[in-house]
Order: C-alpha cells, then structure tokens, then sequence
DNA sequence: ACTTGACTTAGAGTAAGGTCTAGGTGTTAT
DNA sequence: ATAACACCTAGACCTTACTCTAAGTCAAGT
C-alpha cells in the first residue's frame, strides 16, 4: 500500500508518515524501488500510533515503547509499566476535561436562561 | 495578591501570568506602584483560564471569550455560541482519549497474562 | 517526446505555548 | 549600608509536532 493510501485511510499526512519514520516511529517501511509500500504490520502499528496520539500521548514515548518492542520478550513488563504510567495520566487528563465540559454546561445554561429573560421583557413570541 | 502567591495558588508560573496578561488573557492588572496586585476578580479569571487550559482549549478562544465579556451584555449570545462549540469539541476530545484509555486497558491485561504465564513456567511460588 | 502526477530527499520554516536571560528597581533583615 | 529577595521589562530562546520548499526521479498517458 503506497503512501498516499494509506495517509487518507489514517488521516496522516503523508509528510507526516515519513516524518514518524524518520524519527523511528514508525518502520522502517519496506521499499520497492524507492517507493515505500505499507504492509498489514505498518498498518497496525500506525493504526495504534493513530490511536494513542488523539489521547495526547507524546511521540518520544510511544518511540520507546516500539523501541521496547523490537528488542523482544525481555521488554514485556518494562512495556507494561509503560502503558501503565500512561494510562493514569490519561484517567487524569479525562477528568481535567470532564470537569471544564461540567463548568461549560453551566455556563451555558446561565447564559441560556439570561438570553430567555432578555427575549422574554422584549414582549417575545412565546 | 502577590504574582508568587498567585503562582502557587493556580500552579502557573509567574512568568506565564505575565505572559497571559501580555496577551490579553488576563487583567490588565492594577499594580501598587510597579508591582501586580491581583484582586478577587482577577483571581475568578484565572481559575476560569486554568480549568480551561487544563482541558487544552486555545489561548486565542480564551482571548476572544475575554474581549467579548469585556464588551457586555450585547455579546452574550455570542459567548454563549462559542462555549458550545467550545464543549462540542471537548466532547469529541473525551471520547477519544477514552478510546485510548479502553485500548492500553486492554493491553496491559494482555501483558499482564502473558508475563503471569512465564512465572509460571518459571515454577513460580504461589 | 513530453507533460502530468505521485513519489523521493534534505533541510528550512511554522505554530502554539510558554520559559529564560539580562539588566534593573524596591523593600526588608543584619 | 549592604546583602538578599521579590519584583519588573523586553526580548531572545525553547520544545513539540509537524508542514512546507526545492530539487529531483520515475511511470503512465497523449
């Protein structure tokens, strides 16, 4: 699967894919002539990077952890502290979140009421 | 209020109250002399902009909201308008970290068995 | 033959959001 | 009075994560 492919299929620039390359990210992808072609591996490992980089998750920390991953079995549990270490900033970052959607919902509601009162002595219909 | 005690209280640094005034974020900030005084007022915005920055929505939106309430009673349906975009988009961003967080729980219980089963290959005690 | 379009590289440039430095003032403790 | 400390400004610098540019290769269509 050729660059341009795969960026639609992951919304990545193909800039993008050859920068996460680049840096060890992602491959180094397998190339016919000079031409990069994904196979089913890349495109599960780019489909996780996909995932864990909406979540924030930095890009130097999911190098180590592939980085952990092509040195084998050894790597198992340093690989699963990881992800745990990630995880629980991720639960927190979730509950930063949850409380300012909490506080805009108020918010909205105070500025919905106010915007009924104003409608309201302005002899409104309904 | 002293920047210092600021600083703490919210856990920005001084230089970043600073910078967010320099912006527009936040005050301008009446000063005793040459040096920042921040009222209770101040205070409210700043916790306003700390719960929001923890949630990652953008300088510029924050500035814009500002600007806009420093304008009165005429914006607010505008203001309301921009707090919902504002919160559609937090929706979406809570989602996918959620999505995120379902996949490294579902990892780390992979890790987790697989490294169970070598302890016990290993004649592990227990 | 030649244009069009997708691909390549190396490296410069950009955007967001701070952070740090240098040089200076003002107040308090010894 | 002199050191230590908190504050000030302007502006340079930094980090993260891309994004763009220039210059070139290669294959397919007209």
């Amino acid at each position: 699967m050729r660059i341009s492919e795969v960026s639609k299929m992951f919304d990545f620039s193909a800039d993008t894919l050859r920068y996460y390359e680049k840096i060890g990210l992602i491959g180094p992808i397998k190339k016919e002539g000079n031409i990069r072609n994904y196979n089913e591996d890349d495109l599960n490992r780019i489909n996780f990077v996909k995932c864990m980089r909406s979540a924030n998750l930095p890009i130097e920390v999911l190098i180590k952890y592939m980085k952990l991953f092509e040195e084998g079995d050894a790597t198992v549990k340093e690989r699963r502290d990881l992800l745990v270490s990630q995880q629980k900033i991720l639960a927190n970052n979730i509950a930063d979140l949850q409380v300012a959607y909490d506080r805009l919902s108020y918010k909205i509601d105070l500025y919905d009421k106010q915007l009924l009162e104003k409608n309201l002595k302005r002899g409104g219909r309904l």
